[in-house]
DNA sequence: GTCAATTATTGACGCTCCGTCAGAATTTAC
DNA sequence: GTAAATTCTGACGGAGCGTCAATAATTGAC
């Protein structure tokens, strides 16, 4: 287990190579450009060795959503684990997101990718798994939060609402907002001039709505969002550059 | 325009069947056994005829999303349409949205291919738009019916917050909501059990965060979206019939 | 009713990509 | 040095796409 030959490091490391060949062209090209054909002539090796990898081209973009997810799970560990009140610090769990949409826009994508049903359906139900796992460990994150928010009093304990529903709500309007605005070009065409602003908007009414104090008005939170945006950004930036 | 020959008519009647066709195939087995040879021999032609009606299989899909569009906007029409203020019925609309979801299930996932990248690129540009247009009539509804609500001085004006971002938040917290729990099969396992009741909660919320009158409790809205889904439900459900 | 022009239909064909596997090449173990 | 084990290769069969020359059906003028 601990002890690799130099033969199992080498071929360790063309996995990682193959990703490295595949991500530039699933994301300048799409998923049908993603050949494995192509993947082999640009790593100059067969075909039949590359299948010795990955026992198809779902799995490769699956690997690639692992990795990517992998990012936003140690940006919101950091958001996590920052300084201050619950709620604080889940509004820094929010801007963790809104980072990862803007600033990793390529692992952004490469999760949309994750998501269509062709791709997700034809991988390995192991590597299903690790996503799934790494996608509740996220969220199990931002529970923990709200959980702490209600042991300190901060946020009431609704009664038939569980920690996990709450987050259903966060986690719905910004993944909702994000592939809104990402799938709809013409948003601002349609009035929407700020979709960033917008969810931050809602997300402070969702937490004022469930009562947790304080209550902010729109105006203090917009404030208040910036204000701890500029704490955590360098911190957000540096574990960008540490997972390139 | 208006007088079509018989074999006009013919043609047409047979884009139809081939929709009809290719539904339940899509619906069953996804969007990669949807292939033309099937549908072809299907149908008892030859392959270059459907190719005469829909130049890619995709094409074909984008058909059967407008069509299922269609019904969402005739169903949204019918919730803007009815009785009571602005407020009253746009509850209604989320009841619209949460029938279509849960009892026109099979629309609500040909919209699904639809959004896969793969297919929306490779269609024409004719045929997004037409997609474009209906999604953004359905988004007017609302829109309009915020406007109501401010004219009519229930929902007060925000500054820097349009009308139109505000029904971005109530179709991020349904669109996010519904996508979660269509694609998240373990949602129960994460401690969400009622989905659409977490999502009406927070519809809820929002609408209060707004300010919009009268504002009500979490209790007392859950009544009252239960009321309004009696007096809905028939008529959606008649629009369900007349589409089929 | 005939026949030429027009329009509609057909399915074989060329192409691309998938995933496999028998055999060649390389590495390892002794 | 060599035999066994491992790794790598690329030709191959199969599936589906989209095309287009050939064939069939329809139309309407006489």
């Amino acid at each position: 287990m601990v002890e690799l030959t130099r033969k199992q490091r080498e071929i360790q490391e063309r996995t990682r190579e193959i990703l490295r060949v595949a991500k530039p062209i699933l994301l300048a090209e799409g998923f049908q450009a993603l050949t494995m054909d192509r993947v082999a002539s640009r790593m100059e090796y067969a075909k039949g060795t590359i299948y010795g990898h990955f026992s198809n081209k779902e799995e490769i973009v699956l690997a690639l959503a692992l990795e990517a997810m992998r990012l936003r799970q140690k940006l919101f560990q950091k958001a996590a684990s920052g300084t201050g009140l619950a709620r604080r610090r889940i509004m820094a769990i929010g801007l963790a997101s809104e980072f990862y949409t803007q600033r990793c826009t390529e692992e952004f994508q490469v999760e949309q990718w994750m998501r269509h049903s062709n791709i997700w359906d034809k991988s390995s139900s192991d590597r299903q798994t690790l996503i799934r796992n790494c996608e509740s460990s996220c969220m199990q994150i931002v529970s923990e939060l709200v959980r702490e928010g209600q042991a300190m009093g901060d946020l009431p304990t609704l009664e038939r609402m569980s920690a996990e529903e709450m987050v259903f709500g966060l986690w719905a309007i910004t993944f909702g907002s994000q592939i809104l605005t990402a799938s709809s070009p013409s948003l601002s065409a349609l009035g929407i001039i700020d979709p960033i602003r917008s969810t931050r908007i809602h997300c402070c009414q969702l937490l004022n709505g469930f009562g947790w104090q304080p209550i902010h008005s729109v105006e203090e939170y917009l404030e208040l969002v910036d204000e701890i945006s500029a704490e955590y950004l360098p911190q957000f930036e540096q574990i960008q550059r540490e997972y390139r």
